[in-house]
DNA sequence: CTTGACTCTCCTCCGGTAGGAGGGTTTAGG
DNA sequence: CCTAAACCCTCCTACCGGAGGAGAGTCAAG
């Protein structure tokens, strides 16, 4: 018979862990003193501190352990249970893998000295939206603001009230003529069919790349310019249209303006 | 101006977190109504919450993050705590590996159905420890019986006190002729020198395999088979002498008996 | 004026211990 | 027999990043 030090030393448990896997239930001592509380534990008692020790070793909480160190396991029920823990252990090294990516790709950005002040990508889910859209060709990515005019000009005919002006660009490469450009305003308002504006659902994003701009719109480059560094150096891909989305409006003289940029994206293969 | 529901639409970031990195000063709103307690956020605060979520991504804790979004951090200083973070992420990485491979090792046990009924091995460190020590070449691996028996002869012979009767066989691999075998019990009384019994300190051993076996010395094959395996399946190799400790003498019959196989390892240069 | 959606603060909970306060017990030596 | 050191006990708090809920107050639309 051993007290709790002369054990502790032993197995080489901390004091606290052994008093608290006795609270816990996981391992009784097999004695104690009724007069001073004082914990005596046996050397049988070791096979089942081992148990419990490889178990959590496997990452198994002590609640799962004490089930399972009571429940004399099927081994078919140890195995589901260890094939549980095995994908869930997969996971996480994928997300850490991600993780040491996304550090990487910060390091070598500060290697290069581009330092994207202020610009700090975030992934998240957008969901889907009802909006009014205008959609058409132009000759050159400015004259977004006439179809946003157009847009603007039906909204205020109808009364609609509306929210987050964005901008869709629909070409899969980044060109200057022959622009396939989408002007959306979000409403939950009936649009009426048969003219230029339409009603429509914006479809919902898993994963959007996004970056706020603060500056008008003509002087968001840089933004964009971190978004793609950062979709490439974290093994994503683009997904579909780039969306800029106005959230503050400012000034002629280019004070005040915040605007997002996103980019749907997806993993590669690679990152897979 | 946002309210906190709106804000928590926006950014994809739940209203209990935003209220809690109000509660760490990471992100107070741009005003709170000094009557109702409502928090109103701008757009203007978007930079710093992405920034704040860009780091928390990284894995950095809310405590750094504040550090880090305040302390108008040098590039260096960022370098310096991007580095040391890929060298944590990596260890953990590395550490999760080691646990799926365990976890692997112990499916693929279930699925040989070697059951290894009781047997579960614990790594852990060993302390060095003062010993009287007689090692001897014996002619079989059973004759360490008349080795111990030397011992205790000398033991008793000057009274002195000990504990954990251990024997350490020498040879690099399993044999049974000419075995090299040390047997040793612990003890802190002094040796005298000349004698065949001699003083010594075991070494510490960092990484030692353990089991413990129930049942008399002659049935521990099965748990030095399972320990084998072990060693094996997880991707470390021995690198020293196997211990046998024992840690309760039984009766001549076989009960009580219970000792404990100790086969110190380092991890095979494909493990790291 | 009511209703329903929203917000506030304050509390407890999760896991697996670590650390410490305040007090009792055992053991070895003088 | 006495004392000091080492040891043990229970109970409380802290860590991290929120989640969940109670109970009460606030806002906007009809």
């Amino acid at each position: 018979m051993f007290r709790i030090g002369d054990f502790s030393r032993l197995t080489q448990v901390t004091v606290k862990a052994l008093r608290h896997y006795d609270a816990l239930g996981l391992l009784k001592p097999a004695e104690i003193d009724p007069g001073s509380g004082y914990r005596y534990y046996s050397v049988d008692q070791l096979p089942r501190l081992n148990r419990l020790l490889a178990l959590k070793d496997l990452g198994f909480s002590l609640e799962q352990i004490g089930q399972l160190l009571d429940a004399e396991l099927s081994s078919d029920q140890l195995r589901q249970m260890l094939e549980l823990r095995q994908s869930e252990v997969h996971a996480q090294i994928a997300d850490e893998q991600m993780r040491l990516a996304r550090i990487k790709a910060r390091l070598e950005q500060i290697e290069r000295g581009t330092a994207s002040d202020g610009y700090d990508v975030v992934l998240k889910r957008i969901e889907e939206q009802p909006v009014a859209s205008l959609r058409d060709t132009l000759p050159s990515r400015h004259a977004i603001v006439g179809l946003f005019r157009e847009l603007f000009l039906v909204q205020r005919e109808h009364g609609w009230t509306y929210w987050s002006p964005t901008v869709l660009w629909h070409d899969a490469e980044f060109q200057d003529e022959e622009v396939d450009a989408e002007a959306t305003i979000g409403t939950v308002d009936l649009i009426p069919a048969g003219g230029r504006v339409v009603g429509r659902v914006l479809p919902p994003v898993e994963s959007m790349a996004c970056v706020v701009h603060k500056g008008p719109p003509a002087t968001a480059s840089l933004a964009c310019e971190t978004l793609l560094n950062w979709i490439d150096a974290n093994g994503y891909e683009l997904a579909g249209p780039e969306r800029g989305v106005l959230l503050q409006r400012g000034t002629p003289d280019g004070q005040g303006w915040v605007m997002e940029m996103q980019y749907p994206v997806t993993m590669t293969a690679i990152g897979l």
